[in-house]
DNA sequence: ATTATTTTTTAGGCTCGCCTAAAATATTTT
DNA sequence: AAAATATTTTAGGCGAGCCTAAAAAATAAT
């Protein structure tokens, strides 16, 4: 059995980590967790020593095949009660991070299978993100940003690159919401915005915005 | 912020008391937990000086009105989470235990109000126990034991004593299930053991066992 | 009312997860 | 390729929550 700790830390790097094979840093993983490498350094060796990871002094981390599983189960949680709160519980979808990073390390394998059938077995999160199904699968959509668009796409808005409650809420203010239909109709010259169609309104957004929604061409 | 170990140890003393003057000795806690009466000693020190309980050396502790709040918000989601899992997601009663005890501890009132309304306010949990309010009000009816009928009366079976996961398999594997209705037919006169009726069945039950169910009177 | 027994507290030690500061190694710059 | 800089690890310390063993206090038995 894993520690709160030490959940965090597999979590952290599969998120940090770019592709299978890639080292993830002490630095960034301590940046990631809000804590010093100093204590990732410790808890990359506990990692190491439990097989959940390969760990190098001075090259970084690198999941093992079970770490990988063991994060995409911690991950399957999150994003399975992420799906309950929003759709059972009315909560908005930048509301519900932090209780999720508490949900996340509740152990019980049947409570996880039960809420997947309860939920009707999602395969998105709230936020657009894929749920890995349990044996650790998880089906990577690759993904496009809306600045990825030519003049006269329309993309279907299914998730955030930034998931900050920051980023969230302005979103929400503009009603920009998750599963619109954007369409792009023009870019300016001078700083790239966007001049875009959202349902019955037009309305622009900066090219640094544009590249923070994730869409599926339409 | 409390910590799950302060909350576990202000849950206990809540149990332990009989009524609301108690005094609870750091033995019975300390059985309660798990640990050692050292241990609760020094917790014991801690959640005084938060003020959640009174504490005096050699002579228990006592819950403050501030620590009984706290404990009854605590058993409030763990009872909530109780009928969660048993009404939504297919758990049996013998079966929630453990993992309402990991649940208990998540942080959010607008989590715990939210499961309250989606659950429809429930008033007892599945083992017929009084779920507390949001203002950590709870509704004791006083209760009456199958033990406590006599002969010809019948009661509606709405908890148990021991709740061990042991004695609620034994129940369940007799067919005694929460709700049945109880009829005391005879009582054995050598070793006090009930016959009863139970749906269209008869059985004999030690009178160990029927102290340990809880009823109404029908 | 002493003595014996039980309960509780104190003292000191352990692990876990965190920290800071210093040392070691890797990387970048010149 | 040597020097400067950045990254990572080691060393040592701290609090929380647990433990055992010994001391202190309360309770029970004679």
């Amino acid at each position: 059995m894993l520690s709160f700790s030490e959940e965090n830390h597999l979590k952290s790097i599969f998120h940090l980590s770019t592709d299978i094979e890639s080292e993830v840093s002490t630095n960034s993983i301590a940046d990631n967790l809000n804590t010093k490498a100093s204590s990732v350094t410790e808890m990359l060796k506990k990692l190491g020593e439990k097989n959940l990871i390969v760990y190098k002094k001075y090259h970084g981390a690198q999941l093992t095949e079970m770490g990988r599983k063991t994060a995409l189960n911690i991950i399957r949680k999150h994003r399975l009660w992420e799906v309950f709160l929003v759709d059972k519980l009315n909560f908005k979808w930048d509301e519900v991070h932090d209780i999720a990073e508490q949900l996340e390390h509740i152990q019980s394998e049947k409570l996880t299978n039960e809420l997947d059938k309860f939920l009707n077995f999602p395969t998105k999160d709230p936020h657009g993100d894929p749920i890995p199904n349990p044996a650790g699968f998880i089906k990577f959509t690759p993904k496009l940003r809306l600045s990825d668009l030519n003049i006269g796409e329309t993309g279907k808005f299914i998730g955030v690159k930034d998931s900050s409650s920051t980023f969230l809420k302005y979103l929400d203010k503009r009603k920009i919401s998750l599963g619109s239909n954007i369409k792009v109709l023009h870019q300016e010259k001078f700083d790239q915005s966007l001049h875009v169609g959202l349902d019955e309104t037009n309305l622009t957004i900066s090219i640094k915005t544009a590249s923070n929604l994730y869409i599926t061409k339409i």
